[in-house]
DNA sequence: GAATCCATGTAATTGGTTACATGATTCA
DNA sequence: TGAATCATGTAACCAATTACATGGATTC
């Protein structure tokens, strides 16, 4: 019955960003500094450490972290951030509501849309760079996962554990880039195949 | 020898944005409007409209595009936008340079990531949320890809038609999306098999 | 001697989203 | 009657990136 409330902003106060509810996520494993949140994140994430430290002051200012300040020598203070039980309501209410659709925002891709323009040396280029990426992060969490398994070989079978959550992670993310590591040299074989025109230089 | 130029923003002038590149990459296909360009690329990635106006304005000033003013009855002028030579070159100039890493956004993987902290039901709940979403996904772009297959026949065999393009595009989503799916039923196993704790209410 | 790590922050700029403004036509 | 489609745009705001500022310890 109310004309307003048609916008996506409707209720307001507690709210956080993405990045905050990420950063909800990490301290719920154990406290740590804006700089520490960065390092952790950053496997997950790309994280600005620009954006991190207004965003725990603000975090903080609404009640859900406090933070203790510990003295060092030769280097700044650290400030550790401790979760309230605020934070972990606000996590979980977060978790069960409605999510967003995801968003993929690719360079590759948007080449290889276009890239009908170009000559078929320069397609198999920008593949094979894909590749090459690809092996590079596909070696990455293979050993990311190898080490979660030998430091918690218990704890990845409890879905209880923060070590379930990582580990389902890295093998969606090994999955994912195996299969996309397949379509490449499936494109690769259609490219080399039917040799387009433009092609003198090289 | 210089000390200039460190950061990233070396050379100004003609850059445009992503969102510039991906206009340019739809605009080599056919001239359109603004507001098609919309229609175009959505099926690829997210656009807003409010975004595009402006930047089409800018890319005119920059001498990318040129547009033709179409006089309509009852609807507002339509304004078709024309690329230019410098256009195809600076598409070509992008493709061949150097990509950027790719980035995603999901609040679902950001949830998989704490939702250990939940109770097994909302963690079925998330990934079954999740199934049906790519579900949704994989049968649109099954129903894509036959669309492509049955309008163009012939250009999809072609690496120098624009249809190659969206045909690899669309197959690379499908086997993601069918991969994605696999891994959503290997944590539902996992989840369902070591039923944790906190499990009360339905 | 330069780069990287630790550790904090502010300021400026660009990119992306939502809201507002206008208005005829079509469809449920 | 209200929503959706077509069609253009501006203004305000939030999110993300980059640059600037500081400074000791360590590593190449």
């Amino acid at each position: 019955m109310n004309k307003q409330a048609t916008g996506k902003k409707a209720e307001k106060g507690l709210q956080i960003n993405r990045l905050g509810y990420n950063i909800l996520g990490v301290l719920m494993r154990e406290p740590m500094s804006g700089y520490e949140i960065v390092s952790a994140l950053e496997k997950f994430r790309p994280v600005n450490i620009s954006q991190v430290y207004p965003l725990l002051a603000s975090m903080e200012e609404k009640g859900l972290l406090t933070t203790e300040t510990i003295a060092q020598t030769g280097k700044p203070d650290k400030k550790i951030c401790h979760l309230t039980p605020l934070a972990s309501e606000t996590l979980e209410a977060w978790i069960s509501g409605p999510t967003e659709e995801p968003v993929v925002r690719d360079d590759f891709l948007s080449k290889v849309y276009s890239f009908w323009l170009t000559g078929a040396a320069e397609k198999r280029a920008l593949i094979n760079e894909r590749i090459e990426w690809l092996d590079s992060e596909i070696a990455f969490f293979s050993n990311a996962l190898e080490a979660l398994q030998t430091h918690y070989p218990e704890e990845l079978d409890d879905p209880g554990k923060w070590q379930f959550s990582r580990d389902i992670l890295f093998r969606r993310r090994l999955a994912l880039y195996r299969e996309d590591k397949l379509w490449c040299l499936r494109v690769l074989s259609r490219v080399t195949d039917t040799d387009d025109k433009n092609e003198a230089d090289t």
